[in-house]
DNA sequence: AAGTTTTGTCAACACGTGTTGACATCTTGT
DNA sequence: ACAAGATGTCAACACGTGTTGACAAAACTT
């Protein structure tokens, strides 16, 4: 199958997979597990609900492949390690919450009241996340540390859930930010 | 209607009413508004789902009784303000956080993706939870100070509904709520 | 060009949901 | 004691869900 053929068929698997899963992305980092249904993943991907079934084998399986193509820490945490205060607390109060590298974290928090979603998350985030997330910080108590920045991250990232702007004015914002990036650095601090 | 009657009457509106809300107030702390269903609050009440709808107009505002009846910050935060990351980070590690005075954070987070509760909740956090929270706080950017503390004892508290353990050791554990302690402290702090 | 496999659609299923109205039973006032 | 109101149960409803199997059309193989 030549790339050509990849763009020109009609009826493409790889490619329908591909658009459901990126479907399904876009709308569990919206809603969560639980309140998104397979119709409207289906929909969006512009195909028919039971391909989900053949293709993934049932919702839970795609969401786990779903959470399997996030992106991990190593696309969020890059840099120097001094700046990391600062630069998650941008990327945590600026960026938009629904895509781009906080996508996962959405996701997370959307789907944690799931109970099928639960333990997939509890496990991936444990694999892909937190373990790369400490060996990255490195030094004493890097489990401690890595697990109370990513719980900061968490909060903060519900809030924006909840309400985009946190509920603050432009300049309040400023402020919440840089107090942010005070706290991470010291959660993350060796000392 | 004397005190004796309450406690005898075989049919008691006032008491079924009380019994729901409670189990309700439970059963959101545990799963979130969209996984629960009145059915499970009912029976947990003893009585059939159908009285829901009659006492309180349906599912959302029974939602919004529980969230309205849920102990405030008052009840959260009380003692002295340079106790306060000890204190909350005591609270937040080794508590239970499905009852007790975490109950209504729980609730919050659960309940976050949901379409209807959602609103409710944004209202009721403003209302009754970070208003309050920053007039006790006091000071200089209170509104600021107050959101971020919040979020972050979600971010915690999300944790540990996703995992009770934080998935650290015991020993971790300690270190952990330690860390949690300077940076809540200095989350709320005035300089 | 015919036959075979892949890819997608459609209809139906079994189930659980919140809500509603009719009915039964307890409680209270006269 | 009897009627009236309050309190609770039951059955059914309309709806949405994930999943499955039969069928149609496209794509590939020979």
């Amino acid at each position: 199958m030549t790339p050509t053929e990849l763009a020109t068929r009609k009826r493409n698997s790889t490619a329908t997979r591909a658009n459901l899963l990126d479907a399904a992305t876009k709308h569990f980092a919206r809603q969560g597990y639980d309140a998104v249904s397979l119709r409207e993943i289906a929909a969006e991907a512009g195909v028919d609900v039971s391909l989900v079934s053949r293709y993934f084998g049932g919702k839970e399986e795609l969401f786990a492949a779903v959470m399997d193509g996030c992106p991990g820490p190593d696309r969020i945490f890059e840099g120097e390690h001094a700046d990391f205060g600062d630069r998650i607390s941008r990327m945590l109060v600026d960026e938009p919450v629904v895509d781009g590298k906080l996508e996962v974290i959405s996701i997370m928090i959307l789907s944690a009241s799931s109970v099928v979603a639960s333990p997939i998350i509890r496990r991936m985030g444990e694999e892909r996340f937190f373990g790369p997330f400490a060996k990255w910080l490195g030094g004493a108590d890097a489990a401690v540390r890595a697990h109370l920045a990513a719980s900061i991250m968490k909060g903060v990232s519900m809030d924006r859930l909840i309400q985009d702007d946190l509920g603050l004015s432009a300049r309040e914002r400023v402020r919440y930010r840089k107090r942010l990036a005070r706290v991470l650095q010291s959660a993350v601090s060796e000392d």
